[in-house]
RNA sequence: GCCCGGGUGGCGGAAUUGGUAGACGCAGCGGACUUAAAAUCCGCUGUCCGAAAGGACGUGCCGGUUCGAGUCCGGCCCCGGGCACCA
């Protein structure tokens, strides 16, 4: 009887030798080749969930994959500690948020010991402690210096029950989650970070980062939405003031039949004062939440303003018109209509029957009628006096010309991008460094009395943030003149903690300065892991948050992420799995059940990373099963003692079939993690070559030298995926130094040559027969040794051959 | 609504550059071992026709390009992610 496979005792003797080596903490060596391996840090919700999981285990492949070339590898792990679940716990069970989250950490910290990463756990970075927070407000400061940040009103979720501004995820069919009260807009003082000043170089880069898949620099791009177009404005009838509009359709102009503004813009106020129709559809406007999915989808609703624009070409009036759908807080909050050539005023103008012009007619001078069908595509101008006959580009540079030349207009540049609003109404966040003062207005905190550190202990009760209630923290003196003043009382968007954490961990320590000379040395991260959900958001504020340190001296580095993989959620009942929908999985039942090795393969193992993985407790078992074949594999071969020295002239055919798979099985697997990211083809392909080990019965001295080195290479390969076994079993297969640092095989090419191959051949690109055909035989022998095949035969007889294509090493197909 | 993905056996998935569809695993069925069960081992397993050899069909739907399409092109359907205050 060998010795059962006891994955407890497995594992914990092997984490207890990487602990007692210290293996995976590392210093800044420059004659070293660095590796920085980072996935995106967890919010410390109280468990690990599947997705934690699957995103850790297929970082921690990567850098113990790494390792294994001879790279000096960091992968450290920290908390993103600030956020609303606290709170919610907190209002729930009465503790305050820090304790809380102190406590998940601990708890969660335990759960990834458990799981065998390779951290190095002495960079360790938690998100709401002051020494971390005292940065990023340190910088905030220096981009108010720089005016890369000011404050204007914004609009937020108003819950007018509970009094407090919620979050969209806060908001339920329009109305608050806690008092089911309809949610209002409104409008409140925030501060802003001015993203759209990098938004060119965050475009323009996208285009040099071949490290990054192209659907997220894609959805990048796009985001960023840069758009060239004109400004134009129109005189309102009545008014001083012209109304100022951006579009991208210049050529459409002479089809303008109606413009709308939002529901908060002043002349909409001012029509309202006295039409009470108005005033209560105004109303009405205003009681959504701001959500750009709500009001994109929501019913498109208006009302005539009773007031009229001047087209400023033609001079005829246009009505103009309050619409739900036209926002104050993004560009003007007002838009010009042209319902021929666009399909949202069309849908509008025929709901309200206003005037739809065709002024663009097909390029290839097909009808068509725009009364029925909406043309949105670019083409000939008609109907548009002067300029009928022009295309598209003609149109746009004469029209834009006109408004230059006239001064009513001009052409610009306008991005979709917005400025990132960072100012939060809620306790549990980094504290805004500002102080509010009646004479010096907005001033930053003093770099010497940083950080503004967030009291601890605290009662939150889910009406507002409880600092408001605390005179300590709000009553100071102003840094400039001395008077009575107030501490702003918001907190910072968490994204801005997320924002730079990769950097602080090559320097957590450090309490002089932001990053330090081992941040130039580890930074930029080569290789960052994490969510594909995050592919907009968080890596735009990191990319943009990158170039802010840049441009303060802090570093040289602009892009933070050289190479992306962002990994599929983990789905259950084809949901993203969350605390939220109560569709979790608890990963720690599977490991008390079948050890962290066979959880982390059966992860590696399921889905390929970038894709969706359906959860499904069948298959871990699977793993299970084959870590045991795997397990007693390695110890019945070694019971077998020592083994010879392979000699590789003495083999015989069944040797070097064995021999080839296991170093075809080397080439597939280095070239899996190495440059595809395909762990579930690679660990496919490990328990191949195991099949084809346990199916080896070859007890001969040359045999089990074959096999010896075919399980080590299996050994040595699924060691960044099972790395406990693996630790084990290379002890087992005689070795008296650990596996941790030992080097990635080398496959041997000349293991890999074949006399004979076989070659599938195809009657009119059907599968008719196969023929083998010595490696080196030429085009015409293989013609020749097809068309005899005697199944194939059957398929040409009485048909003249028209085509023969050889596709080397692959196929013949004969076309009849 | 807009942007980005995905859809292949009973299930998870493989097919890397347009070249053998279904690797590997799960589940199922049959067998060995066992007093029995579990565990383990061996075999079969896309659907249909056929005793077999073999054949027909088959990668969400409709159409196209090609000697050859899961892969490329056009048009749809369904599912997932994001949409700026969930992280």
């Amino acid at each position: 009887m060998s010795t059962p496979y006891k994955p407890e005792i497995v594992e914990q003797e092997a984490q207890r030798h990487w602990q007692e080596a210290r293996s995976f903490e590392v210093d800044e060596d420059p004659g070293k080749d660095k590796f920085y391996c980072l996935t995106m840090f967890p919010y410390p919700s109280g468990k690990l969930h599947m997705g934690h999981v699957r995103v850790f285990t297929i970082s921690d492949v990567i850098a113990r994959y790494q390792r294994m070339l001879g790279k000096h590898v960091l992968q450290p792990m920290g908390w993103d500690a600030f956020g609303m679940p606290a709170e919610n716990a907190a209002i729930k069970h009465g503790v305050p948020p820090a304790e809380w989250t102190y406590r998940n950490i601990a708890e969660m910290r335990g759960q990834l010991d458990r799981l065998g990463y390779a951290y190095d756990w002495s960079r360790e970075v938690t998100t709401c402690r002051p020494e971390y927070y005292r940065w990023e407000q340190w910088l905030f400061t220096k981009m108010f210096e720089k005016g890369l940040v000011y404050r204007k009103n914004s609009v937020v979720n108003w819950d007018p029950v509970d009094q407090t501004v919620l979050a969209n995820e806060q908001v339920i069919d329009g109305r608050g989650w806690r008092s089911d009260a309809l949610v209002e807009r409104r409008e409140i003082p925030q501060w802003f970070m001015k993203t759209t000043a990098y938004a060119d170089e965050l475009l323009e880069e996208l285009d040099r980062m071949p490290g990054w898949p192209e659907s997220v620099k894609t959805m990048q791009r796009n985001w960023i939405g840069r758009s060239e177009g004109v400004e134009l404005s129109f005189d309102v009838k009545g008014e001083d003031e012209p109304l100022t509009v951006y579009t991208t359709r210049p050529d459409t102009l002479m089809g303008v039949t109606y413009m709308a503004v939002a529901a908060e813009h002043p002349l909409a106020a001012k029509a309202a004062k006295d039409n009470p129709d108005l005033a209560a559809f105004i109303a009405e406007c205003v009681r959504t939440d701001a959500a750009e999915a709500t009001i994109e989808t929501m019913e498109k609703k208006g009302m005539p303003l009773g007031i009229s624009a001047i087209h400023p070409l033609t001079g005829d009036e246009v009505p103009l018109w309050v619409a739900n759908f036209v926002l104050m807080s993004y560009g003007t909050g007002a838009v010009m209509a042209v319902p021929g050539h666009d399909e949202r005023d069309w849908e509008f103008a025929r709901k309200h029957g206003v005037t739809i012009k065709q002024v663009i007619a097909p390029a290839d001078g097909s009808q068509i009628d725009i009364q029925e069908q909406v043309f949105v595509d670019k083409g000939v101008l008609v109907n548009s006096g002067e300029f009928d006959g022009m295309d598209y580009a003609t149109a746009f540079n004469a029209i834009a010309d006109h408004f230059e030349r006239t001064g009513r207009g001009r052409r610009t540049v306008n991005y979709r991008l917005r400025d990132w609003g960072v100012s939060r109404q809620r306790y549990w966040g980094t504290p805004i460094p500002i102080i509010y003062c009646d004479d010096c207005d907005a001033v930053p905190v003093p770099e010497e009395d940083l950080p503004v550190v967030l009291p601890e202990d605290v009662t939150v009760t889910g009406t507002g943030s409880p600092l408001k209630d605390m005179p300590e923290f709000v009553n100071v003196a102003c840094p400039k003149c001395g008077k009575d003043a107030r501490r702003e009382t918001d907190t910072f968007d968490t994204f801005v903690e997320s924002s730079w954490y990769f950097a602080r961990y090559a320097c957590p320590d450090n309490d002089t300065t932001m990053l330090d000379e081992r941040a130039a040395y580890w930074t930029p991260v080569d290789q960052y892991t994490g969510g594909i959900e995050h592919a907009i958001l968080h890596l735009l504020y990191s990319r943009f948050f990158q170039r802010v340190m840049r441009d303060e001296g802090l570093t040289d580095v602009s892009e933070p992420f050289t190479n992306l993989l962002t990994q599929g959620m983990v789905l259950k009942d084809g949901a993203k799995m969350s605390k939220n929908k109560g569709n979790t999985v608890d990963p720690q039942e599977l490991i008390n059940k079948y050890g962290a090795d066979t959880v982390r393969l059966f992860m590696m193992f399921a889905a390929p990373p970038e894709q969706s993985l359906e959860w499904s407790d069948d298959g871990v078992q699977g793993s299970y099963r084959f870590l045991k074949r795997f397990w007693h594999a390695v110890i019945d071969h070694a019971a077998g003692g020592p083994v010879a020295a392979l000699d590789l002239k003495a083999l015989n055919d069944a040797q070097k079939a064995l021999r080839r798979k296991t170093h075809q099985t080397i080439a597939k697997i280095g070239d899996d993690i190495g440059r595809r990211s395909s762990f579930n083809t690679a660990v496919a392909a490990a328990m191949e070559l195991l099949n084809a080990v346990n199916r080896f019965d070859d007890d001969s001295e040359a045999g089990r030298a074959v096999e010896h080195e075919a399980l080590e290479a299996v050994v040595l390969m699924l060691s960044p995926m099972t790395p406990h076994i693996c630790h084990a079993l290379w002890q087992t297969l005689g070795h008296d130094t650990a596996l941790i640092d030992h080097r990635w095989p080398d496959f041997d090419a000349s293991a890999l040559e074949l006399d004979m191959i076989e070659l599938v051949v195809q009657v009119n690109g059907k599968l008719r027969g196969r023929v083998a055909v010595p490696a080196d035989a030429g085009k015409d022998d293989i013609e020749k040794l097809a068309i005899a095949d005697d199944n194939v035969q059957r398929f040409l007889d009485g048909k003249e051959i028209r085509k023969v294509i050889v596709v080397p090493g692959r196929l013949v197909n004969i076309v009849v």
